[in-house]
DNA sequence: TGCGCTTGAGGATCGCGGCCATCACCACGC
DNA sequence: GCGTGGTGATGGCCGCGATCCTCAAGCGCA
């Protein structure tokens, strides 16, 4: 029975403990990862709107906001009477970055964790291939600006290898542009830092990924599409690789 | 200055004009259509709540609730005094079959009929390997009765060939068993929508469509994943072949 | 005198609480 | 067995105050 809100009149703590800034933002954030987390589980009700707002402290319009979102979201169902029902998995919207970021730990979600491996190993060295033939000069620097901030940063500040690797894959996806690709962005990011949780920072795994990037970077350039698709290929045999490893 | 109330006070028409059954739901729905349709451009503010109230004759409530919702798809977002603003395409969630079904005419986007087919070509394949590898038997009997609800309209019911056909691709995804796979099939269902808006009813080609759609089948009870994959390559092809021939 | 930073007021959304309407479900009665 | 009314939940509307971002006017400095 926790407090979302700053409660009573006496102090006011500016700061909101969860989610967003906002206090609906908080609530569908509190909601979204007990549902993640399988403290509400598919087909079970959640409490009424009235022991929700008692709950974690906050009004009837911010509850009903926040269901709004969630119900839009996939995870749950309002119906009249019946109060509000989680859904089960298959409606959820999975591929939003926002209810992925829900999971509690997405690399202890073993059917998650292959799931994603395995999309990335579908449609990854396709959006390179697509990418050698039609990424512009301004994509091309984008994702050899992502290589370089690798390069720079190898040794050193692994949070920015991470973000540059993932600015990297972006940088990819963006070059393809196909719409749906683009729209698998949200996962993809969820993935490389499921993937950044479970891989230890080896220094041969780094530099190891580090050269496989720059091939995809360099068969992009030249337009080399099958080269594209195949550095691509082995981009992901590393990083399943060092996956599995440490699995 | 539509109205999507009944309005005032003497009559009383029970049904809503548009979108879901609710008065938020067809505030969604029309804002969402707006924005879709290009009325609303990325970047352009929307109505303040005060006027869209007025412009809709509903509740502030029931607008920001709107407003929420659309938030969390992707489409807009609030920002304290700045009012209500488009955000750009690509944070749009395309993928969510709510925000595609409020495409006005996905059949003339050229770059999403296009980014679709691409992307159909790019994991449909991979599905079907998938699917030849992990169907159970209630998943091909799910195949096969949709197969079957293909070949005993052929001639007559457009509609439910359609359907059938929509069936059997849900179907294979769903053998895949891939989480991420099955977070595209509401990608695929507007896919085919567009598809079926485009194709006109060949007797020829349905009857190709038919014979590759059994192919598929086929290979997948057999658990030939390469030929699973070639079978729905050659499926695609077929569809690609009739889009373009009509387009 | 011109430029840039600060500060003030305005105005929009945000959040709250109460109210009534609506509708599904259940139990009672015919 | 079927119809009907009670009951309790969500759906929707309204007005209020708080908040905080934005814009622009005003001031200081070079």
């Amino acid at each position: 029975m926790e407090n979302i809100a700053p409660s009573d009149a006496t102090g006011w703590m500016p700061s909101l403990d969860q989610g967003g800034a906002s206090v609906h933002n908080a609530v569908v954030s509190v909601l979204g990862s007990r549902i993640l987390g399988g403290d509400y589980a598919p087909g079970a009700a959640l409490p009424r709107e009235e022991e929700l707002c008692a709950m974690l402290g906050v009004s009837r319009t911010s509850v009903r906001e926040a269901v709004k979102v969630l119900s839009a979201k996939g995870l749950v169902e309002a119906r009249r009477r019946a109060g509000v029902r989680v859904l089960p998995r298959d409606s959820w919207r999975l591929l939003d970055p926002v209810v992925l970021g829900w999971h509690p730990s997405i690399q202890d979600d073993e059917e998650l964790v292959s799931g994603l491996l395995e999309a990335r190993r579908i449609f990854e060295p396709a959006a390179a291939e697509l990418a050698a033939r039609r990424a512009s000069a301004a994509d091309l620097a984008e994702i050899e600006r992502a290589v370089v901030g690798m390069r720079d940063n190898i040794p050193g500040d692994l949070n920015a290898v991470c973000q540059a690797d993932l600015a990297f894959h972006k940088g990819v996806i963006a070059a393809s542009h196909n719409v749906v690709l683009k729209g698998l962005v949200g996962m993809l990011e969820a993935a490389l830092r499921a993937t950044f949780l479970v891989t230890n920072p080896l220094m041969e795994a780094q530099s190891r990924a580090l050269s496989a990037h720059v091939a995809v970077l360099e068969a992009i350039r030249v337009r080399d599409t099958a080269g594209a698709r195949g550095a691509m290929n082995r981009l992901l045999d590393i990083a399943a690789d060092d996956l599995h490893a440490r699995g």
